[in-house]
DNA sequence: CGATATGTTGATGACTTTCAACGATAGTGG
DNA sequence: CCACTATCGTTGAAAGTCATCAACATATCG
């Protein structure tokens, strides 16, 4: 069974029978059950833990003072929330379930304990929250400069590929729980515009939604329908020279789940 | 005369003596000059260096392959581009010069060199680098919810802001080296739209610009039209608890300069 | 089964882009 | 110093994209 944190950092660098370790102590610790809809940390809050997605989607959101509401980020199982909070005295933004969600809530401490004796896992960390950063950048192009159908179509592709990433996907299809409301919350766009251009994707034969799963015919026709480049996602290995030895002290990774 | 680091970084904590020495260490590392629209960090390069703009502007930007360009941020003098970044094999985005721009460039080993003895120092680092990813959330919900009147308010908002956080206003002015094409590329819309809202913001009384100087009129009705809300800037001297000793051991900051 | 959330459709209008032309400004070289 | 050229900002007209409003259909959940 694959543990969707080890799974995408070792898209990274390959880690340790030590650094899973570390990193299955991160994700087992002190879960937190929330309904969807439910609010995991509100503006306001401040900040004492960081977080990690077990299971279920979740997002970072924003409200202007008259209501307007905008979605900044998806959580998916594996991805972790903020890396370095403590040093804000407060939340400028919430934090929700879209779906039920499972959230573990690690300590400064626990935190510092675990990658002390572990750099690489924390080296591992930090890649992540750049891919993190990296992402809301790519959701800045998104917003600025790609029309409707190709707002849309980026998302598909990038949850895809997270998800992927993650191990949870299967073949050309993965889970897809978004409602159009947050889909025109993530794309700044009205839910009649969403319903509208949701279709057109549809009837191009692109993609096919069934029982909140998400069908791909065309992977390569999607990428190109929305200008779609992964490079900030960063899925390229790139910590390799951090490898924990693959061949002789320690099984590769692949071989120990 | 004011180091726009150190007056930045103090309005998180207080530092101590060590830690001003420290930063100017920083700013005064590798001087690099460019020209302005150069580019100075390249979609593809190695990331090799921290840089810290020492004066003038930059800016990280993005292009779709069809041309499009977004602007993604602004970095002002005192701004660190990318404190974390070696982990990253390759940059997904480039940095150029918006003016005439002088940048220090600061080595994985220097940083470690200066930081090591100055926790304090490392600390009002990451702050000022999770404050650049608050920002970057707040753009997104410039370009996804808000007006092209609210977008441009909102961003003259928070460049006199920024610069009066970096000790270079001058009352309710401060420099203003945009072009409209520039404010285009930031806030997503196109030049023509630019140079009509940006009309409209004046003949509102809002503001003026001058020689390149940026005039407010009325900060809270800029601040009312932009529903800005400046939470994400982290001005509120958020890293108290750090504070050197000001009182008895070192003289406070304000009158060491 | 009723209540609420979600998705669809049509009509209308607002906001924004595109295209094209022109004036003003600034830097360059003779 | 002036002509030359490129950049920058402005304006008008036309078209396109997307939002809003309202009604209805479907699905989901207690």
């Amino acid at each position: 069974m694959h543990n969707p944190l080890i799974h995408k950092l070792e898209r990274y660098t390959r880690l340790s029978a030590d650094d899973r370790a570390g990193a299955l102590r991160l994700f087992d610790e002190r879960h937190q059950r929330y309904r969807a809809k439910d609010d995991i940390v509100r503006e306001g809050d401040e900040p004492r833990v960081m977080r990690l997605v077990v299971e279920g989607w979740a997002c970072r959101y924003k409200y202007l003072e008259d209501g307007r509401r905008q979605v900044l980020g998806l959580f998916i199982p594996g991805d972790v929330c903020d890396l370095n909070v403590f040093i804000l005295r407060e939340m400028d933004h919430f934090i929700a379930a879209v779906t039920p969600v499972t959230v573990a809530q690690i300590s400064r401490e626990l935190l510092e304990e675990v990658t002390l004796g572990n750099p690489r896992l924390l080296q591992a960390l930090w890649w992540e929250s750049l891919v993190n950063t990296a992402t809301q950048r790519e959701w800045l192009v998104n917003l600025g400069q790609r029309t409707a159908f190709e707002r849309i179509t980026h998302l598909l592709c990038e949850i895809y590929l997270r998800l992927q990433a993650a191990g949870r996907s299967d073949g050309l299809s993965c889970e897809f729980p978004l409602t159009q409301t947050m889909i025109a919350d993530i794309t700044g766009l009205s839910t009649v515009h969403v319903s509208r251009t949701f279709q057109a994707v549809r009837e191009d034969g692109l993609v096919e939604i069934r029982d909140r799963i998400l069908v791909i015919h065309d992977l390569d026709a999607l990428k190109a329908a929305s200008l779609y480049n992964g490079n900030y996602l960063h899925l390229g290995h790139e910590g390799r020279h951090l490898d924990a030895n693959g061949g002789a002290g320690e099984p590769a990774a692949a071989e120990r789940e």
